[in-house]
This record gives C-alpha cells, sequence and structure tokens, in this order.
DNA sequence: GTCCGACCGTA
DNA sequence: TTACGGTCGGACG
C-alpha cells in the first residue's frame, strides 16, 4: 500500500445488527431462511465496490477488507469479567444469517478477517494505524460510537444507511469532543450496552463538558477534588478506578497479530459466476441481474451455489422429539474460502467437536455401495453430485504411479454411506488363462469421461479427494482438470503433522475408527497380486466406493478443525495450490541421458571389481563385502583391528567414521572399504537404478513429490528420490551430467543462500548476524570473528570450519555430546565453545528456551507462517527421547519456515513466468534450490524472473528483517548449471 | 514375501 | 546435532 491508495474497512459484526434493525423486517428467502441482513449487507459491498465515488466518500477503494468479531470472548474479559456480559443472545431469525454474511463476503472474493481473542474494532484500529503508517487513507464503513476514536485526517467513517460520512467536524457535532479524546469520554460515561461501567451519572455532555475543562482524563482525576459540584465531585473521586477500567475497556488495540497484511487486502476485479451463483441461491434477484449485467455474465451459465446454514437449534444437541443425534447438515458452503459457520454461542471448536463426534459414532456399511453400469444412472449422480455442490471423487487404476496408470474406473460419493463406484475397463476371468475379456455393462471410458469432465472441472461443485495430487496426475492425462478441490491427506497435514501418518487408511481408522478394505485383500498379494481391471466388479465397487466415502467423512470431520485450530491459511495458501504446481512438475519430468549413466555404471563396476579382488586379498578370504555383519566379524573378529564401536543392536559398526579412523592410523582395508563403498553405492542407488524410471514414452524420469511426508513441511520425492541426486565428491557429481536439458534448451539451477541461517537470524532476531548477512559477509567467518574477537578477514581456515560446524548444531539443536563428536573434540571444549557461542548472541539461547517451552506448553512449534509441527513426545520420561523432541522443535521452525518459503516461490512461479511470457518450466525441488528447463535464448530473462520470485517470496505475509540471496546459474546439465 | 537395521546419498 | 528415501543383508514367516 503506498501513499493515495485507499482502504476501506467493512465493520461486518456491527453492520449485521445494524441492518437487522435498520432494514424492513423478515426478508425470507422462499423455503422461509430469513435473509434480510445478508440481503442489505450486499447490496451495501455492491455499492462501494462498484460506485463508492457516486456516495459521500467519494473515493474507489483500491484496498477492502470485511472485519468480523471471532467470538464474545476477548482478552477484555480478562480485563474486566462482565464486559457485555448482559448482552442478551441474538434474534432467532438473525442467528442463522452470520454465517451468510461470511459467506457473502467471500462470494464478492473479499478478505473476510476475524481473530480469536479480538474484537472487529481492534482489527479494524489495526488496519488504520498499518494503512496512516503505509501513507494511505482508511474509510471505516460503520457509524459505531466506539470507532469514533480512531477518526484523523488519515481515517474516516461512512454510515453506509444514511451515506452520511463522519469526520471530526461529525464526531464533534455528535459528542462535543474531538476524535482523540473519544476514549477518555467514554471512559466517563461507560456504556450499558456493553456493560462497561463509566462513572455513574455523567453522560456525554457531563463528559464532554469535563473534558472540556481539564483537558483529558488523567488530569480530571488528579483535580477532582476542585470540581465546584459537590455531588459530581464525589462520584468521580469515588468511581476513577472504575473509569480508568473502563478507558482500558474502551481503548481500542492497533497492534493486533493481523493474518492478511495490507498488501493482501488489494481490491481484486468481481468474479461474476461466483457471486451470482451465491445471489441466486439467496434468491435476490434483483442485484443477481445488477451483477450479471456489470460483469458480463451468462447468468444462465451459472447454477446456484449450495450454502450451508447452521441454526441455533443445532447447537442443542441431540433432536429433542427423537432423542437421536440431529443429522448433520448435509450441505456445506460451495466457497472453498470456507468459514467457521459460526454463530453466537457457537465457536468454530464447538462444529469441529460436533463434526469429529459425528464421524466417529457413524458405522460403515460397504454392503450399501451401488455400482453404476449406464451412461443415464450415472447422469444422474452427477446431477446430484451438482445439486449438493460438492462431492469426494477418487479414482482406480493399473498402477500406483500416476504416469503410467490406466483408468480402471472411479466412485463418488456426495452423502456419508451414499457412495458409487463406475467401472470402465474390468475384465472377465482372471487374466491368467484366456487373456480375459472386456466384462459386460460398463460404460465406455470415454463417454464417461465426457460426462465427468463438466463436474470435475465445475467451479461450482468442490471436489473432495485423500491426495488429489494423484487422481490429479492421472485425470490431467486423460485430459481432465480438477477443480476447485480439497484434499483430506493435505488437511490431516496441516492440523496434525507430527501426530502420525496422512493415509486414508491411518485417518479413517483415527477418525472413523473403521478399518478401511486393503487393496491387497481385493488385488491379493505377491505372485497372485493382479492389477485393478482384473478384481471383479462387485468388490471393486465395495472397495473403491468405500474410499469415496471415507473420504468425505474424512473432509466433513477435518474440514471444521483447519477453523478451530487457526490453520486455515496455512492449509489455503501454503498446501492446497501446491498440488496442480507439483502434479505439473511431476508430469514434465526431467531428461536423463542413458548413455552418460551406462557408461558411468560400466567404469564404476571396473573400479569396483578391481577393489574387490585387493580387498579379498587384504582379508584374506572372499565375503560379502556389503555386508556389515560379515565385514565387522572380519575386521575386528578375525584381524583384531583395534577401536571397534557397536551399534545399538550390539553388532560392530563398521561406519564411514569408524573406517576412516582406522584409515588413518595406516590399515589398508578400511580405505579400501569406504572406496567400493561409495562405487557401489553410485552404481546400485543411481547410474542402474535411474534409467529404469525413464518413461517409455515421455523418455523422461518423473518423481513423486510427497506433500504430507515430513513433520516440518519440507516436500519429499521418491521413485526415483531426485532429492538426494550426489554432489559432495568429484565422481558422485558425474551423475549430475546425466540430467540435461532438451536440445534449444538450458537447465537452470536456482538456490537460496544460507536461508537457514538467515531466518534463524531473523526468527531469534540476532543483529550481528543480520548484520553480516546484510553486508554479504561470509556468514561462517562473521560468526568465528565475533566469537573469537578476529578480524572477519584473518579467521584461519580451520576456525571458521570449527564455526560453520557450531552454525549448523545451532539449527539441528545442539548439544556439547554432538558437537565435540562432529568437531573430534572433548565434551569440556564443546560445552565452552557453546557456551561461548550463547554469551555472543544471546537471542540465540532465548530462542532455543523459549522454543521449548512453546513445546512443552502447546506440544507443537510453528514457522513463520503458522504452520505447525507437532512434538507429543516432547515431555517423555526418558530424557532421550525427551532431548531427541526438544532438538527437533528447535529445528523445526527454522527448517519449516524455509520449506514455506520456498513452497510460496514455486505456488506463484508459473503465473510469474508466464505474466513475462517465458517458456521456462519448473521440474524439480530440492528444499532450497528449484530446477528449470529454460529455451536457451530467455536463459537471462528467466534467471531474473526466478530469482525476483524466490527472494520476494516471504511477502507480503512476512517481512523479513534480513534479505534472502538466490543464487542461479544455467547450462546444458545439473551439474554444470548448480 | 515382508520387515528391520545399517548404511549413505541429499538439504 | 535436523529432515528425508533407497539399497542391501539378514532374519523371520
Amino acid at each position: 500500500m503506498k501513499k493515495g491508495d485507499h482502504l476501506f474497512l467493512v465493520d461486518g459484526s456491527g453492520y449485521i445488527f445494524r441492518a437487522y434493525h435498520g432494514l424492513p423486517p423478515l426478508t425470507r428467502k422462499s423455503d422461509g431462511l430469513p435473509v434480510g441482513a445478508v440481503a442489505g449487507f450486499c447490496n451495501m459491498l455492491w455499492k462501494l465496490m462498484v460506485s463508492a465515488r457516486d456516495t459521500e466518500v467519494g473515493v474507489t477503494p483500491s484496498h477492502f477488507a470485511v472485519i468480523f468479531d471471532y467470538s464474545s470472548k476477548t482478552f477484555r474479559n480478562e480485563l474486566y469479567d462482565q464486559y457485555k456480559a448482559n448482552r442478551s443472545a441474538p434474534p432467532e431469525d438473525l442467528v442463522p444469517q452470520f454465517g451468510l454474511i461470511r459467506d457473502a463476503t467471500r462470494a464478492f472474493e473479499l478478505p473476510c478477517i476475524e481473530i480469536e481473542g479480538f474484537e472487529a474494532d481492534d482489527l479494524i484500529a489495526t488496519y488504520c494505524r498499518l494503512a496512516t503508517e503505509a501513507g494511505g487513507d482508511t474509510t471505516i464503513i460503520s457509524s459505531d460510537k466506539d470507532l469514533m476514536q480512531l477518526v484523523s485526517p488519515s481515517v474516516s467513517m461512512y454510515d453506509p444507511m444514511k451515506d452520511r460520512e463522519i469526520r471530526e467536524p461529525e464526531v464533534i457535532e455528535k459528542w462535543g469532543v474531538p476524535p482523540a479524546k473519544m476514549i477518555d469520554l467514554q471512559a466517563l460515561t461507560g456504556d450499558s450496552i456493553d456493560n462497561v461501567p463509566g462513572v455513574p451519572g455523567i453522560g456525554p455532555k457531563t463528559a464532554a463538558q469535563l473534558l472540556e475543562e481539564y483537558g483529558d482524563l488523567d488530569t480530571l482525576l488528579e483535580r477532582a477534588g476542585k470540581i465546584k459540584q459537590q455531588k459530581r465531585r464525589e462520584v468521580i473521586i469515588a468511581n476513577a478506578d472504575k473509569a480508568r477500567l473502563s478507558r482500558e475497556l474502551v481503548r481500542l488495540r492497533t497492534d493486533v497479530p493481523v493474518p492478511e497484511t495490507l498488501d493482501e487486502l488489494v481490491l481484486h476485479p468481481l468474479n461474476g459466476p461466483k457471486l451470482i451463483s451465491f445471489l441466486k441461491a439467496m434468491e435476490f434477484t434483483a442485484l443477481t441481474r445488477r451483477v450479471a449485467d456489470k460483469t458480463d455474465t451468462d447468468l444462465a451459465s451459472v447454477g446456484k451455489a449450495k450454502v450451508e446454514v447452521e441454526t441455533g437449534a443445532e447447537a442443542h444437541g441431540p433432536d429433542l422429539d427423537t432423542g437421536e443425534p440431529r443429522p448433520a447438515p448435509d450441505k456445506d458452503t460451495s466457497f472453498p474460502g470456507d468459514r467457521a459457520g459460526k454463530v453466537e454461542g457457537k465457536t468454530p471448536q464447538d462444529l469441529a467437536n460436533k463434526r469429529i463426534e459425528e464421524a466417529a459414532n457413524s458405522k460403515i456399511d460397504t454392503s450399501a455401495y451401488v455400482t453404476i453400469r449406464d451412461a443415464d444412472t450415472l447422469k444422474e449422480w452427477i446431477e446430484r453430485a451438482k445439486d449438493i455442490g460438492y462431492v469426494a471423487f477418487d479414482t482406480e487404476t493399473t498402477s500406483l504411479d500416476p504416469m503410467q496408470a490406466e483408468l480402471c474406473g472411479f466412485s463418488l460419493c456426495s452423502e456419508p454411506g451414499v457412495a458409487a463406484y463406475v467401472p470402465l475397463i474390468h475384465k472377465s476371468g482372471t487374466g491368467d488363462l484366456l487373456g480375459g475379456g472386456l466384462a459386460p455393462d460398463q460404460i465406455d471410458t470415454r463417454t464417461a469421461l465426457d460426462l465427468l469432465k463438466p463436474l470435475l472441472e465445475d467451479p461450482s461443485v468442490l471436489k473432495i479427494a485423500q491426495n488429489l495430487k494423484y487422481d490429479l496426475v492421472v485425470m490431467n492425462r486423460y485430459g481432465i482438470d480438477v477443480r476447485p478441490f480439497d484434499d483430506t491427506m493435505l488437511i490431516s497435514y496441516v492440523l496434525d503433522a507430527g501426530k502420525g501418518g496422512h493415509g486414508m487408511d491411518v485417518l479413517a481408522e483415527r477418525w472413523l475408527g473403521h478399518r478401511t478394505i486393503q487393496f491387497k485383500d481385493v488385488a491379493g498379494t505377491g505372485k497372485a497380486k493382479t492389477t485393478f481391471d482384473y478384481v471383479p466388479i462387485d468388490r471393486a465397487t465395495e472397495y473403491a466406493a468405500e474410499d469415496a466415502d471415507v473420504t468425505l467423512r474424512l473432509w466433513r470431520a477435518l474440514k471444521p478443525r483447519l477453523v478451530a485450530d487457526g490453520v486455515v491459511a496455512v492449509y489455503e495458501r501454503l498446501e492446497r495450490p501446491l498440488v496442480p504446481v507439483l502434479a505439473q512438475m511431476e508430469q514434465r519430468g526431467i531428461s536423463v541421458d542413458r548413455q552418460t549413466l551406462s557408461r558411468i555404471s560400466g567404469e564404476l563396476a571396473q573400479k569396483a571389481a578391481a577393489l574387490e579382488d585387493e580387498i579379498y586379498e587384504l582379508a584374506g578370504e572372499k565375503f560379502s563385502i556389503g555386508s556389515p555383519k560379515q565385514l565387522g566379524d572380519i575386521l575386528f573378529g578375525r584381524m583384531m583391528l583395534p577401536g571397534g564401536s557397536k551399534t545399538k543392536t550390539g553388532q560392530w559398526s563398521t561406519s564411514v567414521f569408524v573406517l576412516e579412523e582406522l584409515a588413518a592410523e595406516g590399515h589398508e582395508l578400511p580405505r579400501k572399504i569406504v572406496d567400493w563403498r561409495q562405487l557401489t553405492k553410485l552404481k546400485s542407488t543411481y547410474t542402474d537404478a535411474l534409467p529404469e524410471y525413464i518413461h517409455p514414452e515421455t523418455k523422461r524420469v518423473h518423481t513423486s513429490f510427497a506433500l504430507a511426508a515430513t513433520t516440518t513441511g519440507r516436500l519429499s520425492s521418491s521413485e526415483p528420490n531426485l532429492q538426494n541426486i550426489p554432489i559432495r565428491t568429484s565422481e558422485g557429481r558425474r551423475i549430475r551430467t546425466a540430467f540435461v536439458a532438451e536440445p534449444g534448451n538450458k537447465l537452470i539451477s536456482a538456490d537460496y543462500s544460507q536461508i537457514e541461517l538467515r531466518l534463524l537470524a531473523h526468527i531469534a532476531d540476532i543483529p550481528e548476524l543480520k548484520h553480516a548477512f546484510e553486508n554479504g559477509l561470509d556468514i561462517h567467518a562473521a560468526t568465528a570473528a565475533e566469537m573469537f574477537g578476529l578480524d572477519v578477514e584473518k579467521v584461519p581456515t580451520d576456525v571458521r570450519r570449527q564455526a560453520k560446524t557450531i552454525n549448523f548444531g545451532i539449527i539441528y539443536g545442539i548439544s556439547a555430546f554432538g558437537l565435540a563428536t562432529r568437531l573430534g573434540i572433548s565434551r569440556e571444549e564443546a560445552g565452552d565453545y557453546i557456551k561461548r557461542y550463547f554469551d555472543r548472541f544471546p537471542g540465540i539461547r532465548n530462542y532455543i528456551e523459549g522454543t521449548k517451552k512453546r513445546a512443552r506448553d502447546r506440544l507443537y512449534v510453528e514457522t513463520i507462517f503458522g504452520r505447525r509441527a507437532y512434538y507429543p513426545e516432547i515431555k517423555a520420561s526418558n530424557p532421550q527421547t525427551r532431548a531427541f523432541n526438544e532438538r527437533a522443535a528447535i529445528n523445526a521452525p527454522i527448517q519449516g519456515s524455509a520449506a514455506d518459503i520456498i513452497r510460496r516461490a514455486m505456488i506463484r512461479m508459473d503465473d510469474a513466468l508466464k505474466q513475462e511470457k517465458l517458456g521456462a518450466r519448473m521440474l524439480l525441488q530440492v528444499h532450497d534450490e528449484l530446477i528449470f528447463e529454460a529455451p536457451e535464448k530467455e536463459v537471462d530473462e528467466t534467471i531474473r524472473i526466478v530469482r525476483a520470485v524466490m527472494e520476494d517470496a516471504a511477502m507480503p505475509a512476512v517481512s523479513l528483517s534480513v534479505p534472502l540471496q538466490v543464487d542461479a546459474r544455467a547450462a546444458d546439465n545439473w551439474d554444470e548449471a548448480h
């Protein structure tokens, strides 16, 4: 936000009550749902968004947000437990409208902001401050006197019902004091509605007069004894404390940790279809037509949105007539933006709890599922899904690899227990004999997909899947996109990272108390294993439809927890948008040169064979060199070499560390074993394995990125793992030369320099480290210089090496023991180093102690973007377990914040490249590095864009106090590009 | 056939 | 001292 920008802040909660009382009563939808306040609200938003210039405000907003009260409990209740205590429950026909107004806000695609523990007014105050500091102007859409304290030259208020702007003169006219004195005025007068005590008998007139005379509340209370009127004097002296308390109650907080930065409040163009589908559902015909005209939307092409209404009655538990648990509403919002469904007395936590209980108590009957065998029935199911507005979807295929998988069928479920499987290419017979022809009564694949595509791509129907990325890759290969979507695996990951797995089987067990049918139970195992198209259709239906049913139930159980736990933004901004990005990267794959690998493999084989002969010679016998057990027996048993150590299972350790020690003492054999291990490792894990992954059609290697595999938020890569391709040794690096660009293209590697240390400097707030990064110093040398009082330029190399080890140690949750092992020094010396480090950088100790305490208090730690990582064993009685969890908890915010930053860069990257009309494709992510393939002629421009996106990736959500630096290079292969 | 530990490749 | 995944040998059924 900058000078000249204009922020509109709508006091959503205030508006609801105002509209309810100020508008014609009882506007109802055809089904009886009261929507008067919603109607007024929508009309107001519409007016402000398209024609604010024509109102008394007279300006067009550049930024816009709607602010709500989160719940009635706030920090003010801690100041004064009677605050707002005599508020009565809202009128019955207003209750369902609370959620609808949030839905309306989202339909307008406006930020809908609420924070636990704060009133809307505090958020508004905070945003006013931020906007003013940024040089912008603000208009608060409200006429609430509680907000008048905020009026200033850059902040005005606007009463939408009277089309009246409120500035300083209006405040003085109404209250007799300028905005700056409103706090003191309210402290004296109190507020019977909010139960702010004030001074009894002092009303606005008297208060204004007193403030006029004494200037402010403090002066007035100080000199209260001089008040001439006896009664007034006595009452003010007697109630001075109440006045002071009242002042704290009415003073708005301007330091609320608001989730959205100003820049995220930028007003976007209207999404016509989305808004219209909501307005249609609300039956606001006049406004619907106006919106259609203005946004050039074809009214007929837009369906009605599905809107869930949480009524107050639901909060009261079982149905009073039957005693049965009330059926949960079978509708949910079709806006993935989501909302709490919250009404007074019914918090997001209440809804989440209710849903979890509902899930745990439901029974799953796999025999009730339907097999769809004809197009007409499929059409009916699709129509039903459209009506309901969401559908759980799952594919069944011939392979776990989505790039090879052939679609066997798919399942749908829009209502718990009501699920169907659509078989497409199932075979009759086992397939072993007679080849197994196509089983009868299956819809032709093309016909079925032509019917399915409009559903999967329908913007008003939410598709719900477990691990959607898999299905997305498969469906993309059949020419179908899937959006919008929710992913139960990712929801679980955001909620419960660190508490266990997020696969459907474990989630079903955890939340539904249900054991799902296992794939191996239907497809067999080992030699008898078949692909899914050979599973008999009735058995396939049970298995596949159950998956969709379970997915839907998990979604119902877990989705509300995102709001209750305050992690909606993590899910919506860091998790969900990455799914299509990764799906594309996986589909693109990377080109790996088979000949290069084959040549290296041959050389490795020769060298290894030569070493083997020498090893047998030295050992005096042939043995399995790759067997640590046999090797240990030879080295420490037969040859009686010294200095052996044991692993935790009592075996001799033959780790590199042990072998290197022996080699240093002059033994020949251990050296050769180390070399042999390196060669065979490279051969078996890389040069021999990688070619097996070259796709027969694309001729490229397609890894799979797991989004929900780590506790910290990092991705992982498998089949093949392209995040552990060798780089440290020259022999290993040769493997990277096999990763190449297509002719006419280059590979670009862009990596964050020292991102974790930079984040440590930011998070722990270490001025010396920040300074070093700002000035582009060698960070490890600078650390050494700071620790030992040296000149940065003159740090000896091995002192620098030690400082580097300590720096990494800090990030990993250092211990004297670990550092000693690493540096090969005594525990005491290592302890001294750590102490010296902490003394030089006291912020580090604070960070470590603070993080451990938070982890113990809450069982989780979080990244700078609010991603949580749970450490449920942080309080284990076993000191080793506890210490391990503490170190992991210290590491997680740093590693996780870095992971979040590169995720943000990846999410933005494709758009940024497209905007510059660049043909670059993002192929791989290796934790702090992104690999692209780009047309040769566009390399320089691509690097420019890539660096900009990566370096600014934390913004605007988090403004780092340390610059991020990205190094990027282009070459024909990965080795030279890195 | 399946599981686990040791080892080792990456950030 | 953090976070992963793959390969191997060896034990178990």
